[in-house]
DNA sequence: GCTAAACTAGACTGTACGGTTCAATCTAAA
DNA sequence: TTTAGATTGAACCGTACAGTCTAGTTTAGC
């Protein structure tokens, strides 16, 4: 065996560690926001002793760090795959539904809680979310708008900001806080108007 | 003097006590939390004794349920004075400017995360603020552009949704979570996109 | 001035939690 | 089989904090 077989080996078994630990730290986190979720409990979450957990992670923070670095750079990364071909309106209605239906479950959800919850404390995890999470939808919008000028738009960005901010307010009220019972609106409504006001 | 008139000064007296405790609580709140804020700092903040603060409020969820009610319902209900007068794209630029400098200032921005944060934990009070702050927006833009048909809305509420909605995620975006650098846009890029989208 | 209620300062209690320590056990490479 | 490093479980430490208690002080009606 190669000399770096066994510190292969064992860096293997650290990042599996690592990672059962993330595993188990995620759900705490998102149930119970920062405050409130103790090492005790992810340790048991993840089925680890403590002292392994500080032997990964250096305190609560670095933990937390990590997993939400992780989470925004893998598992809650909203990747929209190019807009198919096809007639503006069926592709703008298709991507408002993939959004609707990328963002509307329920750790992705608590995700979001999470990371407004700790923008004061921590803006630099809420700019990671942004970069990785927004940023992106944005982005494949407004080169989409922007490809099709027959739609007429004089700022395809901001169109797409509109698009989407529209979408995630949505999101935002109906769920996050919700606002299902107060101030109901159904999504097909939404995409409607915004199909209406973007296609004429 | 009146029998009630004691009992009157007493109420009166423990309703300033009371006052005296939110205001010095408000900020404390807002800058921290509910985890991170301590019935400690709240007294000192208020000027008042820690017994003195018990006294008036049962504890500490008590204390900060009172206290999002009365803010919810007073200091922070965002009431849009009805619309004047003019051009549609004159007054709806108009709106946009006010919600945003309505929404824009450092306490307001504070009371939604605080709102966001709890809102796992206390869907009554994310939803008493969707009733005094959202609605209110949504239900006074509804009824003007139900007013004016020369726009041609399928669907006035819908509309009105999307012009609050996106908004209020500009807000998000660029205040709360900090967006500036990492996603920059313009409010003026993101209104005269709304008035174009609406007015055409 | 007398009295009762409200208030204050601060000590105190119980508990929850972040983080550490340690002896015992497991794992796997040689 | 040896051995070194990783892991475990449980006890432990110090601190922070919600909530209580006490003893003394102020306030306001009579």
């Amino acid at each position: 065996m190669p000399r770096t077989h066994r510190s292969e080996r064992h860096r293997q078994r650290s990042a599996d560690k690592a990672e059962q630990i993330l595993q188990g730290a995620l759900p705490e986190f998102l149930k119970h926001g920062y405050s409130r979720t103790t090492m005790d409990k992810v340790a048991c979450s993840a089925g680890v002793s403590k002292q392994t957990l500080y032997s990964h992670f250096c305190d609560k923070d670095g933990l937390f760090t990590a997993l939400v670095k992780r989470m925004a750079c893998q598992k809650f990364q909203l990747v929209w795959s190019k807009p198919r071909q096809g007639e503006p309106e069926q592709v703008l209605r298709d991507l408002a539904h993939r959004l609707l239906r990328g963002v509307n479950d329920q750790e992705y959800l608590c995700f979001v809680r999470l990371i407004v919850a700790e923008s004061g404390e921590r803006p630099d995890l809420a700019q990671l979310f942004l970069t990785n999470v927004a940023q992106p939808a944005v982005k494949i919008l407004t080169q989409y708008l922007k490809e099709h000028q027959e739609l007429n738009l004089a700022d395809p960005e901001a169109t797409a900001r509109i698009f989407v901010g529209s979408l995630i307010h949505l999101i935002m009220t109906q769920e996050i806080l919700h606002g299902k019972e107060v101030m109901p609106i159904s999504e097909k409504r939404l995409i409607d108007g915004l199909i209406e006001l973007i296609v004429n």
